[in-house]
Parts: C-alpha cells; sequence; structure tokens
DNA sequence: ATCAATAATTGACCATGGTCATAATTATAA
DNA sequence: TTATAATTATGACCATGGTCAATTATTGAT
C-alpha cells in the first residue's frame, strides 16, 4: 500500500500558498506572478503547476478564502432587520470584491462553476451566501410572495450589477452600495415605492 | 495642413476587422489569434496593436457589432405584450452572448466602461439595451411603482445572472431561459405569485 | 539493505499577447 | 520637384502563463 500523497507534497503545496499570500498582500493579487511565486518558493515553475490547475486556479483558492471569512466575520453579527442593516452585512464583501478590477474578473468567472463535481471555492461561496441571505431574508420584514432563496439569487444579481457598474466612471464606494440599496429597495420591498 | 488618418490606414484597419471576422466565423471567438490576423491580412504584428489597443478592444468592437445587429433585429418586431414575448424578444441576444464560454467572459468583462469618455462598444449595446427595455416595459402591463430604467436595469442583472449560471455543471439554453423568466416574473410583476 | 512501483520535482521549451525603436510612406509647403 | 513633417508599418524582442519528457525522491515488500 502506497501513501497518496506525501508529506512532501503537502508542504510544498502549502509553501506555494503561504508565499502567495505574502506576495499578494505586498503588492496586490492583480500584480501576482506565477514566477516570483516559484522563485521565492524556491521550487521549479512546474511544481506549480502540478499544484494547481493553472494561475487562476489558485486565485480562486486564496480569494474564495477570504470571501468565506469575510462570510463568517458577517455571520457573527445579528441578523439584519430591515434593508439598510442587510446592505451593511453585504458591505465589507462588497468591499473586497470592488477593491481591484483583477480580483473582481477572477470572482465573476469563477461565480459558476465549470462543471458541478468540480465546484470552485469561489463558487461554494456564492452558494454559501445564497443560503445565509436566505435564512437572513425568512427572519426579516421582507416580502412573502416568492421564496427566500429566489430573493436571495435576485441578491447576488444586483450586488454583481452594482458592482460591474462601479467600474465606471468616476463612482466610488459610497454610490455603488447606495446604488444596491436602491435595486434591493425595489426587489426585497416592491410595495415600498408606490 | 495634414489629413488625420490616411487612406492607407483606414484600408489596413478594414482588412484586419474583415479578416478577424473571417477566422472567427469559421473556428469561433475563442479561437482567434493575433498571429492568424496578421499573417492571413499581410501585415505585421505592431501593426495590429496601432490600429486595436490590444486583442480584447477588437473583440470589443466585433461583439458589440453582432449585439447592436440582434438589437435592431428586437426592434423590428412588434413590442413584447408580457412576460412570455419580452423573454422571447431577447433570445436571441442571451444566446448569442453564451454561445462560447468565451464570448460570454468579454461580454462581462466590457460591459462597464473603464471610463466614461472611453465608453466602449459592448458597453454601449449595454446603454441601447436599458433604452429599448424601458420603453417596452412603459407600454406593457408591468409593475409601475419604480422607474423603467430601474426596471430595466434589473432585467439586465438577471439575465446577467441566468447566463451566468448557464455556464454550471449540465444546464442547456432552455433552462437559462426558464429561470430568466422566473426571475422577471418575480421582479417585473410581484404581485403575480402573491 | 535492496528493488520495484509510485509520487513528486525539474527546467528547457512552447504559445501567445504586447512593446518599441526604426524604417517606409504619404502629405504639405516652398 | 524637393525638403520637411507627420503618419503608418515593421519585426525583433519581451513578458508571462503553461507543457511535458526526463529525473529524483519516497514508499512498501522481500
Amino acid at each position: 500500500m502506497i501513501k497518496q500523497t506525501q508529506k512532501r507534497s503537502i508542504e510544498t503545496r502549502a509553501k506555494l500558498i503561504r508565499v502567495a499570500k505574502e506576495v499578494i498582500s505586498a503588492r496586490g493579487y492583480g500584480a501576482m506572478r506565477v514566477e516570483e511565486i516559484v522563485k521565492t518558493a524556491g521550487v521549479a515553475k512546474g511544481t506549480f503547476f502540478a499544484h494547481f490547475k493553472d494561475k487562476d486556479a489558485l486565485m480562486d483558492l486564496i480569494i474564495g478564502g477570504e470571501i468565506n471569512s469575510l462570510l463568517d466575520d458577517a455571520e457573527k453579527l445579528p441578523d439584519p432587520k430591515g434593508l439598510d442593516e442587510l446592505v451593511l452585512r453585504l458591505q465589507p464583501l462588497m468591499n473586497f470584491m470592488t477593491s481591484e478590477r483583477y480580483v473582481f474578473d477572477v470572482i465573476v468567472r469563477h461565480s459558476g462553476a465549470a462543471v458541478k463535481e468540480e465546484i470552485g471555492p469561489i463558487a461554494q461561496t456564492f452558494d454559501r451566501t445564497i443560503e445565509i441571505a436566505s435564512q437572513w431574508l425568512a427572519k426579516g420584514n421582507f416580502r412573502k410572495d416568492v421564496s427566500e432563496v429566489l430573493l436571495a439569487e435576485g441578491i447576488q444579481a444586483f450586488a454583481v450589477q452594482a458592482m460591474a457598474l462601479h467600474f465606471c466612471a468616476i463612482n466610488n464606494k459610497e454610490e455603488m452600495h447606495s446604488r444596491f440599496k436602491t435595486y434591493l429597495q425595489a426587489w426585497l420591498i416592491p410595495s415600498s415605492a408606490n
């Protein structure tokens, strides 16, 4: 019987991820270069691709981890009562996702998994967000004529829309969040603007 | 006085676009290579980048043109009366946008312009879609508690969501359109599922 | 301890988009 | 027509992600 993955391999993989995180926190996601990672980690280029399908796969992992950590934070806070609190809960998430154009692009690219079997970290966080949001919706004062899951999917769609528009022209974060709130008001409390 | 752009330049540009369209219709968008374009067109590589900022810029142009042509078709048809017709009008558009994963990625990347002054072809078609859709909405039996433009923006958000999910797992076009309709039902006729 | 099988690593090499100093062409003025 | 300035085109070169046959390390069995 042979151990499937050796300790050496696990260490190498961990080192690559650690170095990548260091480089990213120093210079940002968009500036991450595979060459730099392998050079700093002291391994050959091919080793990188033996551990990750491509550069995007590592990004998926690291960005997915960051999103999960932000979702943890959001879950620790009390459930949002109304619209304002709901928007507030999602604010750190959206700020991170729009911290760099490159980050947003990676997220959008991975928001839908290629195939069900290999659903990636970012795609999983999208599922998790739906779950969390639908539980919030069930407890708050929001429309009840459609399922919470459908509403949560809408929240996601509007969040993506607001974030995409954020990269236009001279929009600032403030504008992004207020636009998002406008969308959600019409989506979650349809009679409120009657 | 000196003419700003010479005839030669216009011809070269036109040739590059024509060749690119030929290559695309033969092998698809994702298979387009700059090398092949310049070789077939009989110009140097540098010439390509003298005419287009990068490969994406040419894609923006060609895909934007295609979308515009599909919007022309949609406008020729009678205004949609209800939800089903609305979904039907947008169907060719969404089919094209999801014809290739690469096409969808390019579209999403360009759906928001980098800066207002240099709003690209695809971003323009997004504006145009909002205009067309909001006019449809004004004439049809849809909710009137929020502005047509806001509703149209929502349609776009849900379309993107439905298209993104289309690339997951084994979803087919049929599923994408029915999911889109479900979203729009809740968005445009909020009381209908009461 | 040695061997065979499997896992992990290596680095030369490739694919492809993009740059830029230089050369060639074109248009205007004298 | 010739000189000059502006525009356009060139292709060697670079940056960077990704591949793969060959090499090295690890493991279980004897």
